[in-house]
Order: structure tokens, then C-alpha cells, then sequence
RNA sequence: GCGGACGUGGCGGAAUCGGUAGACGCUGCCGACUUAAAAUCGGCUUCCAUCGGAGUACGGGUUCGAGUCCCGUCGUCCGCACCA
């Protein structure tokens, strides 16, 4: 028997894929289609094990719905624009477009090592003309249709490299590679209005029934709809304040008014009064951490000015400055009802205010509220003039209605959700296809003149835009009057580069984005997999923009998304030298550090990490055990959705099982007779293993398999045993599809496993006519009894009875009651 | 703080409907083959123990019967966060 040589199958079978175009898709099949998608990766350098984790997942179900008699498009390619790029540029001098297109060269050999069944005719990377210059395309288009606004938006500034830097550069208020102290600066940005979807973003999520229900969860907080009332407070100074609320039916409950620092009033206060000022620069600081902002004390500074209550004139609200209330959300105004309103109330005890009960328990009704703890419960409306003895949803509706008439104020859903900015003042990205003309404005590029393409000549070594440094790129004509222009300089951020990719995977014509006939043919996306850091900004960017798409339009699609899936982690032990550096896995053997001999200590098992070294690169381990080896111990062992954790053990018990397969498959040979009981197993098997991966559970399809396996190698030889091993090497295909492969061919059979059908399972072969019934005395198992399927009750009872197991536990007594379920279980109550 | 998920052997986990807990894999141990080793094959591997008993984070409950349902407690992880 000769062992089976994991790296020359892979690198001919991954060839004779290649040179057939197996897994090209077909636009005009005629068979029903299958679109199964991986969120694909940022071209960062190599793959990693999170990568191959993701695509073996997809590369299953892909391989097993060709072998169902689908059309299957699963394609990849690049999200290729980005800030690494430019970093590299930054640190080694690199172009970013080089860096980027040699980690697509590096990464697409890896992936291609892997052998997964992708399209690569499909392929695409976000950084090339012929993808971005489709999405300028859609940019305008959107811009045509009003999506696309432009206003003034505060961004972190760094003064040191004259860069604007993301949240999560800035770190401790200074920027994380100059060390400079952040500035916001307000600039004029282009932003999409992604709250006019808001609603139906929404609402869409209901029908998203495969979608976990987490990731709804989480976009439903994100958009954050609230619905309440929105209305005005004369002020004594004439002027007036706009506030919002979700609990209008306490209206009468309010003791203040609070506007947010930044609030155009307390503005214009500090204007005038130094001591509004440096209350409002107070309020200013300190961090926005979840930790800060629950230790952080609320301020209050009283304006002196006073708010007219709308339907009692008498009552005269003072108006606060308070640091609690947010100027992003609602009006940046608020009234304050102390009984019903933690914050509130926490805000009245310390100022002195009053707290008045509006809405009752059942129990109290004293308008003077006592205690700590507000009433946000149920009950009935008091002290509260016409609203009295409402409950709380009448009370809300009649206030509301009153308001309206009156013509004080109206009915208003707030989001959480706000417009979606993407200007990036960044080279590295799509350029943002607008000219800006003194005479005319923001002037949209003629279509016939796109691409915008970035201009190759940059250089990173001064801080700042490259685009807006370059000499000559962004002097143009104005399209509209001719006169001297400049080009936007800005980028898009590159999830918009991600919103479309599935589109224009499904369809991509040269002269435009996409033919909307053949992208309908394949969205939406059957199977979309991924990490479930995407659950919110990629997932509802992509959602929003394909249904920005159909409002205008362009494409039928409700949403990109059918299905989705979010796999978990790859983990590893991480290592601590007794010095405390952490230590990568080779450095280690057995509890000790090689080079010095030392002990290690053992750490948690965490998420792959460079700073804490647990990484193993999957190039090696490759070379090592071969493909399929590294995919099953991907599908092994571990639910999908959850982590991962990577070890030497299971790679080396995955390539064990890699070489039993080749043994079983190789040394069967063709017998007579029939073994029934394997028959069964395998058809059983065929059935299970199919919803397995439907179901997206591989561990247990993995767990099945090698159930089937051990069961023919432990059978003696029949034609059963033959047509089983068979079976199995038909149902591992998808799983280990070079291995298949190999033995396809030395099984003597034409053509490729790959192209073969999934085992049809014979319905009788399902059925058993033996039955194992439980016997339980008193819910405690005391025997168990095999006897033929559809035994009849009194025989179960009688044969139950007559166990000498179960006489034993019955000590004598007379059973009081038996509980008989056919074909599963007798349970004796004595 | 709010919202959500989860808690099963030494480890990853299985048990789809309330019906035989621990499938399958890993680790470990014993044995066969071998001059020897590797590879491979066979057996054992929840705990305590003599019969037998206990056991699915902990405490209660419903039920003939609970890993599964209900109530409470503890713990872990994730998301959001002064949201009016």
C-alpha cells in the first residue's frame, strides 16, 4: 500500500481545476443557482488562519451544492484600498499600489494552495480602475437621485503628519504615530443619507430569517428607532428651545429644561458670560470611554433663563446646561421629569428641583415624589390635568394629538443612525468623482470621462494628501462652464469600495457596473460568511447600498443578503518566557523554551494575535500535512460559530485521517454479499451529512464521517461494504477534495469527484425494523431491550416487567403506574 | 447600567421533539506487530466505589421522566452605552 502524497495531488488536482475552469460560473445555466460568498480579505500580506478557516466553510457548501446539480457562483477577490497601504508607503517607501498587488500575488497563491473551488475568472481587486471607476459611476447616480450631500463635519486632525486619523488612531488624545494632541477640525465632507433608509433598514431585518438573530439584534440597537414627540418651549429671553421625547405622557411632570454644550444656546450664552464659557469647556472635557462617562459626575449650570411650560403658562421651567445631554441625538434639548427618568432625578436631587409624580404605581398618587429611584414602570396617569387616569400609551397619544392641534409640536421618529460620511483624506482609495467650480459648485465628472484615475506619481515621504499636494491632478476645466476647477481630492472609505463587490461579482460588463439581468439571476447572496466584526457597519453599508440601488432603480434587490453566517475565531495557547516575553508556538516544545531551557508558562487559549505571538501561519503547515488535512482539522471538532482552537494534536490526528481515507478507499475491492447493517449506516450517513452541511454544522458531519469510515474498515468484505466505501469517498469530496481526487481516479472511475453526484438515498434504507427501548423504574435507566419497530404497548409494558434487572430495582413492589412510549422507552412508577 | 448569548469528562464537543448523557475527535494509559523505532491495529479513558451510587455551574420548581422547560443565584463572553 502506498501512502498517499498530500503535496503532489494538491498541486496536479489544483492545476487540472485550473486548466478546466471547473468552477467557473456559468451566467445562462439553466440549473438553479447556489451564490455562496466569504467576506472577502484585505490584501495585507499573507493568509492567516482565520482566512482558511472562512473559506474552507464556503468552499464546502459550494462543492456540495455543485454535487447537488447546482450552478454555483463562489468568487473572490480583493478589498484592496485602505490605510495599510499607505503605511507601508509611509515606512518603507514602498508605492501602495505595489505593496498591495504583491500581497494579492503572495495571498492568492495561498488561497490557490488551499484549493479551494473558487471562480477565478471573477476575480477582482477594489483598487483598480475597472472596479472603482464603476463604483464613481454609482456614486453619481446616487448623487443624481439626491443621496449624496455635502456639509461640514468635525474630523480628528493630526497637525504634526496633516492627516486626518480614525477613532481608533487616536489613542490617549494624541495620534498614534506622530504622538501629536489631536485637534478636531471641521471640514466639509460628502455624506450619504443612509437615514432615509432607516425605516426600511428597519423593518428589512424581520425577514432576514437566516441571519443570526445576534446580527439583527445589533443592527436594530444601531439604528435605534424611537418614537416620541418633538416640540418647542418659549423662552423668557423670546427666544425658543426645541426638545425631544419618548415619554411625552410625562409632560407634566417637568421641573427643567437641559441643552447640550454645544447647543446653539448655551453657544451664544458663552459668547457673552465668561462663566458660561468655562462651564461649557468643562463639559467638553474628559474622555468618552463607557468607564468615564458612568463614573463622570452631571454637571449642571443654570442659564437663568426660564422655559414657559406649553399648556400651563404658569409653570416656568429653568433652562440648564447640563453635560449629560448629547447634541448628536434628538435636538440637543431636553426637559427633565425627575420621578420618571433616572438620570433625571439623580439631576433634581442634586440641584434642589422638583420631582413630581405623573404617573402611579396603583399605590401612591401623591404629586410629591420621595425616594432615589424613579417610576419608569406602568400605571395610570395623575396630577396631569386632562391626562389623568390614561394610561401611559393613551396618555402618549393624546398628548401628541393636543400638541399637533395646537400647532406647539408633532409626533417625530428620532434614529440613533446618522448619515453615513465618506470622505476619507486619504490617497490609498476611490476618488470621489466631483469637481468643485467657484462659478458652479460641486460639478459631477461627465461619465464619459471616468475613471477617475488616482494619479501613480505620489509621494509619502511629506505629510498630508498626495491628492491634494499633486501638482497637476487635480487643476481641471469646470464640465459644466469650462473655467479653471479643482478636483475633489478626497477618497471614499473603502466600505463603499465593499457595498457593491457581491454585485459585480454576480455581473461585470466594461461599460458599466453591472448588467442588472444577470446580477438578479444570483442575488441575492445565498450564503454569505464571515467574521462577526462586520455584524454592523459592513452588513448595513452593503444593505443600504443595494437598496439605495433599487430606489433609483438600478437593480431589483431588496437585499444583498439572504443568508448569513459569522464563524468564530482560530485560537492558540499563548506562551510566557519566565522573563515574561511571550513566546510564538515554535520557540516552545513541551513546556519549555528552546533556546534557553527554560519553563514557559501556559496561557489562555486567545484569538491569534501578532503582539502576543500565538499565530501559526497556514503556508507552512501546508507544506506540511498537505491541504486537506489543514480543511478537515478546520471542520473538525469545533461548532462554526464558535472559536477554534488550533493545535499540533488535532493537525496531525486531521492528516491521519487524510491518509486512513486514502486506505479505506484504495484497499476496497469489489465483493459479494450483502452486510445490511452498513448499508443502512451509509445511507443514513448520505442524509445526515447533507443537512450537516446545509445547516452549516460541519463538526457533526466530521463526527458522522468518520463514524461511517470505522464502521467499513471494521466490516468484513460484501458488496455493501464496496458501495459504502464508495459513499464515503463521495461525501468527503466536498471536505478533502484533492484526496478525493486521487482516489476517484484510482477507484478507476472517469472524469473528477468534483464534478460527480452526492449519493441519492434509498428512503426503505432509513428505516429500522429493530428498536433499542429504554426501561426506566422510577426515571432511572435499569435495563435497556431490543425488540422489532411497532411492538405494541402492552408488550413493551409485559416484556419490561419481566426484566430481572427490573424486578430487582422493584424490591417487590407493585408498579402504581407504567408509562409506555412505542419504540423509545417504558417507565416503571412503583 | 442596558441588551444578548453561553455554562456538559483532562480538552474540543455530541445529545434536532422533555425520553438510554458523554457520540466523534484530541490527550493519556495498556496491549499486538517489530531486533528496535515509526507507522498501523486492538482495548481502556466522567467521578466515587465492593454490590452499587453520584453526575450536565449552583439553589429551587414543574413532570412518570429535565443537559433540554420555569424561577432565582453565580460565572464567562459579546454588543451598545449619559439616546432624552
Amino acid at each position: 500500500m502506498t501512502r498517499y502524497n498530500a503535496l503532489k495531488a494538491d498541486a496536479h488536482w489544483q492545476s487540472v481545476w485550473d486548466e478546466r475552469r471547473t468552477f467557473a460560473a456559468d451566467d445562462h445555466s439553466a440549473k438553479p443557482r447556489s451564490y455562496v460568498l466569504e467576506m472577502f480579505p484585505y490584501p495585507s500580506g499573507r493568509i492567516h488562519m482565520g482566512h482558511v478557516r472562512n473559506y474552507t466553510m464556503g468552499d464546502v457548501l459550494a462543492r456540495y451544492r455543485r454535487m447537488i446539480g447546482h450552478e454555483v457562483l463562489h468568487p473572490m477577490g480583493w478589498d484592496a484600498f485602505g490605510m495599510p497601504a499607505e503605511n507601508a508607503a509611509m515606512e518603507k517607501g514602498v508605492h501602495p499600489g505595489s505593496w498591495t498587488r504583491a500581497n494579492i500575488a503572495t495571498m492568492k497563491a495561498q488561497l490557490k494552495r488551499l484549493g479551494f473551488a473558487l471562480d477565478w475568472t471573477r476575480e477582482l481587486a477594489t483598487c483598480e480602475p475597472d472596479y472603482y471607476g464603476h463604483e464613481q459611476a454609482l456614486f453619481l447616480d446616487l448623487f443624481a437621485a439626491g443621496l449624496v450631500y455635502r456639509k461640514e463635519s468635525s474630523v480628528n486632525w493630526d497637525p504634526v503628519d496633516m492627516t486626518v486619523l480614525a477613532n481608533e488612531q487616536v489613542i490617549d488624545g494624541r495620534g498614534w504615530r506622530s504622538g501629536a494632541l489631536v485637534e478636531k477640525r471641521k471640514l466639509s465632507q460628502w455624506f450619504l443619507r443612509i437615514t432615509d433608509f432607516a425605516d426600511e433598514l428597519l423593518d428589512g431585518l424581520a425577514e432576514l430569517k437566516d441571519w443570526p438573530d445576534k446580527v439583527r439584534l445589533m443592527q436594530e440597537n444601531w439604528i435605534g428607532r424611537s418614537q416620541g414627540l418633538q416640540f418647542r418651549f418659549r423662552l423668557s429671553d423670546a427666544g425658543e428651545v426645541e426638545v425631544f421625547t419618548t415619554r411625552p405622557d410625562t409632560i407634566f411632570g417637568a421641573s427643567f429644561v437641559a441643552v447640550a454644550a454645544d447647543h446653539p444656546i448655551a453657544q451664544a450664552l458663552a459668547a457673552r458670560d465668561a462663566e458660561v464659557a468655562a462651564f461649557v469647556a468643562r463639559c467638553k472635557q474628559g474622555g468618552t470611554t463607557a468607564a468615564e462617562l458612568e463614573t463622570q459626575e452631571k454637571l449642571g449650570f443654570d442659564t437663568g433663563l426660564t422655559a414657559q411650560h406649553p399648556i400651563d403658562p404658569a409653570v416656568r421651567l429653568p433652562v440648564y446646561i447640563a453635560n449629560f445631554v448629547l447634541m448628536e441625538y434628538g435636538t440637543g434639548a431636553v426637559f427633565g421629569v425627575p420621578a420618571h427618568d433616572q438620570r433625571d432625578l439623580d439631576f433634581a436631587r442634586k440641584y434642589d428641583l422638583p420631582v413630581r409624580r405623573v404617573v402611579s404605581d396603583g399605590a401612591d398618587e401623591d404629586p410629591v415624589f420621595v425616594g432615589d429611584e424613579a417610576y419608569t414602570g406602568p400605571g395610570a396617569l395623575v396630577n396631569s390635568h386632562f391626562l389623568d387616569g390614561m394610561d401611559v400609551a393613551d396618555a402618549k397619544r393624546a398628548i401628541i394629538s393636543r400638541a399637533e392641534g395646537e400647532g406647539w409640536g408633532t409626533g417625530t421618529t428620532v434614529f440613533r443612525l446618522r448619515d453615513w460620511g465618506v470622505s476619507r483624506q486619504r490617497y490609498w482609495g476611490t476618488p470621489i468623482p466631483i469637481i468643485h467650480c467657484a462659478a458652479c459648485g460641486p460639478v459631477p465628472v461627465p461619465n464619459d470621462q471616468l475613471p477617475i484615475v488616482l494619479p501613480e506619481d505620489v509621494s509619502f515621504a511629506v505629510p498630508g494628501n498626495p491628492l491634494d499636494r499633486h501638482p497637476t491632478w487635480k487643476h481641471v476645466a469646470c464640465p459644466s462652464c469650462g473655467v479653471d476647477a479643482v478636483r475633489e481630492t478626497d477618497t471614499l472609505d473603502t466600505f463603499v469600495d465593499s457595498s457593491w463587490y457581491f454585485i459585480r461579482f454576480a455581473s461585470q460588463p466594461d461599460d458599466r457596473p453591472f448588467d442588472r439581468t444577470v446580477a438578479e439571476e444570483w442575488l441575492p447572496v445565498g450564503q454569505y460568511i464571515g467574521g462577526v466584526e462586520h455584524a454592523i457597519l459592513h452588513l448595513l453599508y452593503a444593505r443600504f447600498w443595494t437598496r439605495a440601488l433599487r430606489h433609483i432603480g438600478k437593480l431589483d434587490v431588496a437585499e444583498p443578503f439572504a443568508g448569513l453566517f459569522t464563524q468564530g475565531m482560530v485560537t492558540h495557547e499563548t506562551y510566557k518566557s519566565d522573563d515574561g516575553r511571550w513566546l510564538s508556538p515554535p520557540e516552545v516544545e513541551n513546556g519549555i523554551e528552546t533556546a534557553t531551557g527554560r519553563p514557559v508558562t501556559v496561557g489562555r487559549v486567545e484569538k491569534m494575535s501578532k503582539s502576543k505571538k500565538n499565530t501559526v501561519d497556514p503556508e507552512p503547515i501546508v507544506d506540511q500535512y498537505g491541504a486537506d488535512a489543514v480543511r478537515w482539522f478546520m471542520l473538525s471538532d469545533s461548532p462554526p460559530e464558535r472559536d477554534l482552537p488550533w493545535s499540533e494534536a488535532g493537525i496531525e490526528g486531521s492528516w491521519r485521517f487524510v491518509q486512513r481515507l486514502w486506505r479505506i478507499v484504495t484497499a476496497d475491492k469489489a465483493a459479494e454479499g450483502d452486510d445490511l447493517a452498513l448499508r443502512k449506516l451509509a445511507h443514513r450517513t448520505v442524509r445526515d451529512v447533507a443537512g450537516d452541511i446545509e445547516g452549516l454544522q460541519f463538526n457533526k458531519a466530521v463526527a458522522r464521517l468518520y463514524t461511517l469510515a470505522s464502521a467499513i474498515e471494521k466490516a468484513a468484505p460484501s458488496h455493501d461494504r464496496h458501495a459504502a466505501a464508495h459513499t464515503l469517498l463521495l461525501l468527503v469530496a466536498p471536505m478533502v477534495p484533492h484526496v478525493a481526487e486521487e482516489a476517484w481516479v484510482a477507484a478507476g472511475h472517469d472524469g473528477l469527484i468534483a464534478d460527480a453526484a452526492w449519493p441519492t438515498v434509498d428512503p426503505a434504507m432509513l428505516v429500522d425494523d429493530e428498536v433499542t427501548v429504554a426501561v426506566q423504574v422510577n426515571g432511572k435507566l435499569r435495563d435497556t431491550l431490543t425488540l422489532a419497530k411497532g411492538t405494541a404497548r402492552e408488550e413493551l409494558e409485559a416484556a419490561a416487567l419481566a426484566s430481572d434487572k427490573v424486578v430487582r430495582a422493584l424490591e417487590g413492589k407493585a408498579p402504581r403506574k407504567v408509562i409506555v412510549v412505542p419504540d423509545r422507552l417504558v417507565n416503571i412508577v412503583a
